[in-house]
DNA sequence: CGACATATGTCGATGATCAACCTATGCTCG
DNA sequence: CGAGCATAGGTTGATCATCGACATATGTCG
């Protein structure tokens, strides 16, 4: 399992999750503040996300409630939620580092 | 252009080429040294990055020669190249960092 | 002679994301 | 009071990077 690198929309939905559970409108706005407004989450990536990570076993729905009339489902990171994007992050520090090494290699300034 | 981030194979494929040109056999095996062997480019997704790239104009080919009996390609990354592998690394770093920033105030220890 | 490393490539399937659409409520402005 | 916008949830078809399998050829080792 998790072979394969998951991709920017969801490292930043489970970054946007880290501190503490939202629901999916607000996981939008965090990962547009967090990526300073470069990603835009769709919604058919957000709910498709969730589905799948939920499946994963790293992602779980927490509770619901309804504010103003609106229907808010919360989402929150399961421990190996917590695990992966631990292993996620390391992982791409490394590569970024080595990429980072080789471009001064290069006498680029990174 | 390049609105969409990069995936994992081609960020590796990118800082392989970071340093100096490398042929395509020789890219596969520095994406696998550097992943720590986590990452095996498949041809499949060697050549067809390759021919993406030079499409964007962030690689080109450099040379070629024949080595014992084999013909080898090189590909360089173009300033164009190296400009979007700084970017990018950029940004990841940004993103782990909040990553790591949301995980400490969760009182996981990254 | 058979297996393996080196070297380049093609092609169909998979799957995450995108773009576009849908429903519904509450608030604000004219 | 009606229009538009922010908030909140979702689905569906298309796109495209990657995967997995296959194809071809040479040099080397046992």
């Amino acid at each position: 399992m998790a072979s394969k690198m998951m991709q920017e929309p969801t490292l930043l939905l489970l970054t946007a999750l880290a501190d503490e559970p939202r629901h999916g409108y607000a996981l939008i706005k965090e990962v547009d503040t967090i990526s300073s407004g470069r990603v835009r989450l769709r919604t058919g990536t957000l709910y498709a996300a969730l589905a799948r990570l939920q499946q994963q076993g790293w992602v779980q729905v927490t509770g619901e409630e309804v504010v103003d009339g609106r229907h808010r489902r919360y989402y929150a990171l399961t421990k190996d939620g917590v695990d992966a994007l631990v292993g996620e992050t390391a992982r791409l520090r490394a590569t970024v580092q080595e990429a980072n090494r080789r471009l001064r290699l290069r006498g680029v300034t990174a």
